[in-house]
DNA sequence: TGTACATCAGTGAACGCGCGTTCACTGATGTAC
DNA sequence: TGTACATCAGTGAACGCGCGTTCACTGATGTAC
């Protein structure tokens, strides 16, 4: 059937059926291939097959839609995450765990920095206080939750003391972020791949053994 | 006088004496104001008092002058943190003062990006590998240099096993700028100041007790 | 010391670009009776 | 089940904006003789 929306000819019917979700979609693409600047409304709209202002149907201006993209680009890091975390998450001994776990988060965050920088860039945008996604809490799975939940482990497996348990996800994650954004715009920008690996574990070792 | 020649209308002379360099000194206060996106050609010319087209006979574009403006913005920083290091150059013991060398570098670091944001992001704006200034080294004094001159001092001092001094810099420069990014762009972009000096603190340790 | 002339460093006007956003509109949808 | 009509979700055209950059120009400067 042509009934890929994104393609304009293709639309049978005069309403798009998920225009909202399409320049979301259309957005995402845009982040990953050219960071927060990238995603342009007239662009989105452009992929999405339909008039500039259509958009603002679904979004009341383009920052709206920015937060709309960066919220899944997010989730999309979480997950990313999160995949590396699983096996860590799998191990018998919690000391070892705990630790297998911090490891993990920081070593698959530098790694989504570099394979998808875009995204990465789009994430952390700065965004000059916009507006909270309502509810006021941050949206179910994201990066900094797993830190934390890394970090809770470590004192509950007795490997990281507890009175340095408080604004330690801070510490973690300075230093994983850091190392993120010199290997992506930084000096390290053109390291070979085996000295990164090697910066990387070096870096974790540095924060378990300093934390 | 009326010799300011930013003033257009009290320009005496049609020539304006150093264009170069005050568009330069244009663009730095942009850079200071708005960061990296707001050094534009035009509004420097502006400020300058000239013609927009007067730019391109002293530099070939918009990307030229940045470049410029970064180098100086480089040196600002390397400044600031070199004044923060004098202190800690004077002390006669040279264990304390490798230890007390690294922790100024940290601590003016982190403060610059807090007190100069603009700056800070300016000096850092990926560039895409734009062209190195001539002669292929990196300018002067640039903050980098003054990170690795602690960490040599902490070798010679003996505080440093020698095998660990290989990119240690990128260790040390990750945390701290990892930091200062979190202070201005990320969650701890509305975190009090005590809060911050805190953090910093333990920021500094962790560093050197894992390094 | 004075003058001719090449060169330098500006001006004025205009270009095309792409953006976000607004306006008045119209086709499609769904609901009340 | 059929029809009237309000509402929804698109369209088409246009707006003003500011940018980087190019063109042909001209006023000022400095150098050779």
């Amino acid at each position: 059937m042509s009934a890929d929306p994104s393609d304009p000819s293709a639309r049978r019917t005069y309403h798009h059926g998920d225009l909202r979700q399409s320049l979301i979609d259309a957005g995402i693409r845009l982040a990953r291939e050219g960071g927060p600047q990238a995603v342009v409304l007239r662009e989105a709209t452009r992929r999405a097959g339909v008039a500039p202002n259509a958009a603002y149907r679904h979004f009341a201006n383009r920052e709206a839609l920015f937060e709309a993209v960066r919220a899944q680009v997010l989730a999309h890091m979480a997950l990313s995450i999160e995949t590396e975390l699983a096996s860590a998450r799998s191990m018998a001994d919690p000391a070892a765990r705990a630790h297998a776990m911090l490891a993990a988060v920081g070593r698959a965050y530098i790694a989504f920095a570099q394979a998808e920088t875009g995204w990465f860039r789009t994430a952390f945008a700065r965004n000059d206080d916009a507006a909270l996604p309502e509810g006021g809490a941050p949206v179910a799975a994201d990066p900094f939750q797993l830190l934390c939940e890394s970090l809770d482990a470590m004192v509950q497996a007795g490997v990281l003391p507890a009175e340095r348990r408080p604004m330690a996800e801070y510490l973690a994650w300075s230093t994983v972020h850091g190392m993120a954004t010199l290997m992506i715009d930084g000096p390290l920008r053109h390291s070979p791949a085996a000295q990164r690996t090697q910066l990387t574990d070096r870096l974790l070792q540095m924060v378990e053994k300093g934390l």
